[in-house]
DNA sequence: CTGAAAGCGCTTACAG
DNA sequence: CTGAAAGCGCTTACAG
């Protein structure tokens, strides 16, 4: 039904070889001939059948992107979006089609990370949302198969990642409440599962250091990205450490927890306490206060993800990518 | 380099046809021989080429999901992920997988709803976001390739659609205001390249109707579902109609525009005026006051939307489907 | 219950 | 510059 070279090679009245190198653009064909090829493809309204081509040349010009929990308020959910968009867009030059698998800690196990790309014959994936301890964390560090990871660092033979550069981030946003003269600064983290959330501590860590305030281990409190995680810590943190006047959040989430906590409380932002965030979600700008925060470049997080992969699968070497961030200063930290 | 089942046929000593015929669990082959064979397979850690099979079923597993304006922050973006993870869910069962396009105006020039599909021989397609102007509208409505739409009314032989209803909803939250004692009820409105615009007003309208409340035109405005328009259209509305007690919006987006404007001209809500939504995405519920406003099920969509699609791909008549939608009533409108 | 053979639509050495 | 032929990994009548 659909028409393919060999209508094309008859209408031409020559061979399917020849057709299908004129289409390709191969040099050994004559001008004439090749123009008269295509004329007819295009009268036939011909379209290449791309599993035909694809079972041949064992390339399927598809990647995967596999995410884990898709819709779960946590971490990436904010900007997963974005990511994506940058991800296609990444994609289109080169004309990779993206097929989309979700994952969670059971399938995982069920199907494993090999498998799920060779099902499928995607020459590489970005991978986005996993936690530490998911199996497949482990599958990756010794995979052939082209790979690139958000934020998560596994740097091999055939994997890399992109990330924002969290302890630089993390450091400044803690160098900034410092500045407006914060000396007990709460750290609200993101769960121990997630690489960032190492990481962003130490950024943190640095900047008291760097300032002489010794660290107190008491001050930080790790909980899981969410509104009520956030909501939650601020609660005890605050309470059981009244002499804290700023908190950095490992994500806006968190923070926004935190403004409804401390609303709760009948504390004020920023005149009561601080309030610093991560990312730079769309909401931060829409509160009140305007949330003070780190923004992550998620679109070109996505971006240069897909550009690496392409690399990758081009038979270049890995590379760790880091993403400009930018410490974006609203109305939810003040000087004291 | 990968493992066939010509490898599995040798190993077996049988011919690759049995092989086929064994791991496909067809009937005529002895279980002695089917046993033998599957664990030599698994042994050989086989995995079914799936472009090969494709080739010859001339079936790819696989769908589409095309979306338009990704990130664009409009209409579909608040709840994109939602119906994704619905879609994914909807999909999970069958095993079929998804594949990712985006599109724009320009790109649908370029290459047409048809193209697209058969180019990676996708079986059938989702469709979200598109606007009634876009090209691929027209397109779709004479289509032969199984489609599911999101909130766009087209119904053919192989065409159906998911939507909530739109007119009942809408009817309910200006019945509402209408209950709390408003009798001057502004609309901000969507686009008027969104179906939903359309019947969202009709609902709107029935409700006035209802209650003897005569319809004015010039309370009505249409803006572009985003945060902004809801702004701007608030401002000049209340600017020009200030008997408006209260205003219902096509989008929670656009109410929490009209909360900033409100801001700005020194109105409080509820107070001064009382504001409803529409999608009850998950701002809706942090900021302050709660806004209330018309849930959308967009999960339930999704689910929807490839479960029909499903049936539409093994032959089924398409259909439209209503997703329950549900007033959640908050703290941003009161009684007068 | 099993196998030989054709064929899905393409690409690519190889030969001329 | 062009074509005949083999082959990618599978499925499926057909025959036995």
């Amino acid at each position: 039904m659909a028409v393919t070279i060999k209508d094309i090679a008859k209408y031409a009245g020559v061979s399917v070889t020849t057709v299908s190198r004129a289409l390709n653009g191969y040099p050994d064909v004559s001008e004439e001939t090749r123009e008269r090829i295509k004329k007819i493809a295009e009268q036939l309204n011909y379209t290449p059948n791309s599993i035909a081509r694809g079972l041949v040349t064992n390339k399927t010009h598809t990647v995967g992107l596999v995410v884990s929990e898709l819709i779960k308020p946590g971490a990436y959910h904010p900007f997963f979006l974005e990511v994506l968009a940058g991800i296609k867009a990444g994609l289109r030059k080169d004309k990779y089609d993206l097929i989309l698998f979700t994952v969670d800690p059971e399938s995982q196990d069920a199907t494993s990370y090999e498998k799920l790309c060779n099902d499928r014959k995607v020459e590489g994936a970005i991978v986005e949302g996993l936690r530490l301890s998911d199996p497949y964390i482990k599958e990756i560090e010794k995979t052939q198969i082209p790979t690139v990871l958000i934020d998560i660092p596994i740097l091999t033979d055939k994997v890399g990642y992109v990330s924002s550069d969290n302890v630089q981030a993390a450091f400044e946003a803690t160098s900034y409440l410092i500045k407006l003269g914060h000396r007990n600064i709460g750290f609200i983290n993101g769960h121990g599962d997630a690489a960032v959330s190492f990481e962003r501590l130490e950024g943190y860590k640095k900047a008291l250091e760097k300032n002489n305030i010794p660290y107190k281990e008491e001050y930080v409190v790790f909980n899981d990205f969410t509104q009520e995680g956030g909501y939650n810590s601020f609660k005890t943190l605050v309470f059981e450490h009244p002499k804290i006047t700023a908190v950095f959040h490992a994500s806006d989430l968190m923070a926004i927890g935190s403004f409804k906590a401390a609303k709760d409380l009948g504390m004020k932002v920023p005149d009561d306490i601080s309030i610093v965030g991560f990312d730079d979600i769309e909401l931060a700008s829409l509160i009140t206060p305007g949330l003070t925060t780190i923004r992550q470049d998620t679109f070109k997080m996505g971006y240069n993800a897909a550009k690496h992969l392409l690399s990758i699968i081009k038979g270049e070497k890995p590379q760790h990518i880091l993403i400009p961030h930018k410490l974006v200063i609203r109305d939810s930290a003040r000087k004291i």
